[in-house]
DNA sequence: TATTTATACGGAGGATGCCTCCGTTTATCA
DNA sequence: TGATAAACGGAGGCATCCTCCGTATAAATA
């Protein structure tokens, strides 16, 4: 009872599990640093894993990418969830976009990696959208029944617009110019 | 006299200016369809030129890229002189602005080409800027002075907004509604 | 606990791409 | 018609990609 599939299976190995998880950390350090075409053999050597185990968990580099990606976003989803319980609705949502911020920034290949998903799965994208619109939507929402927040903008508006402060900045020295437009366009969420 | 070198210099050989044209198309055509991370061996191939040949032309990938680039933008600018005879002011602006949106999306990688461009020598941005900017303030301009387009509104202006569509449309199958967009920007254009 | 077996592991190896180097070819110039 | 500067082609060394399969090991079973 409560086995999802009919016939029993055994469960997942352990090493399996660890080694999916090695990975994805390797992953996203080697991808950060050297942008999504770094080469993957470097990511196994990085996890301490050989190059098969690599392709066994995902057999394409953009698998590797989406896995890497989705992993990013249940990071953001569950800070979201974190920052909720900060006392001040506006400072967590401002703590929330800032965290955005520095997340894109720290992997210099992640607006090409936006679009290399982009043209992935529209599943990814779907569920990305969801879970990030869902986590702004819960910061949003804590700031408007608080009163400090005005009612008509919602979660896509925001999240649009910070996608949107991404790309319209140049790709050098970017960051603090995202910050401050970020904290300004949270300014002007506040009720007057 | 005449010469700008001081010393007396060769004139470039006939093979060579024709072979680096003959990479340029190869190089057009394969990023086209492979995308930006297409193999150069197959550009020599496609050239039918050597290895050698190509990267002497064009040492590293970025070069080449530049320099199908800035064939393109030529290429648009030189069409905004062809389409200036067109009799219908509007029409020719709306021809111009299609060609661009069938020119992108005619080269799948083009939109992380811009992006590796975005990297690279501003002197190139520039001088795209420029060629682009002058091209469609020649079409607009005319449209102005035919007393059928509002004349509150740049070539910078309609530059920008053609770019903003381009990036806010998803991907895949995301041509025709660009070509509308730019459409209903074109119809919005007109003097009432 | 000992044995079985499904599952995962590592890395050798063939294919391909990157880029350099240099012997050969050829277009220009005298 | 030479002489020669300039360009050509592609072999070769190295890196990466990805597959395949013999070995190792965690879970299941007795």
């Amino acid at each position: 009872m409560g086995q999802e599939t009919v016939k029993t299976r055994r469960k997942p190995r352990a090493d399996s599990l660890r080694n999916r998880e090695l990975l994805l950390e390797a992953a996203t350090h080697v991808f950060s640093t050297g942008g999504p075409q770094a080469s993957l053999e470097a990511v196994a050597r990085r996890a301490g894993v050989g190059i098969g185990t690599l392709y066994r968990h995902f057999p394409t580099r953009e698998a590797l990418f989406e896995a890497v990606y989705r992993h990013e976003v249940d990071h953001l989803a569950d800070l979201a969830g974190l920052l909720s319980f900060e006392p001040d609705p506006v400072e967590a949502l401002r703590q929330w976009l800032h965290a955005n911020v520095r997340l894109v920034a720290a992997k210099k290949g992640m607006i090409q990696g936006l679009q290399l998903v982009a043209h992935g799965s529209s599943e990814l994208k779907a569920y990305s959208f969801e879970r990030l619109t869902e986590a702004v939507g819960l910061l949003l929402g804590r700031g408007v029944a608080a009163g400090e927040l005005r009612a008509d903008i919602t979660p896509e508006d925001l999240l649009r617009t910070l996608l949107g402060i991404f790309y319209s900045q140049g790709t050098a020295d970017w960051q603090p110019a995202a910050l401050r437009l970020v904290d300004v366009f949270v300014d002007g969420l506040r009720k007057r």
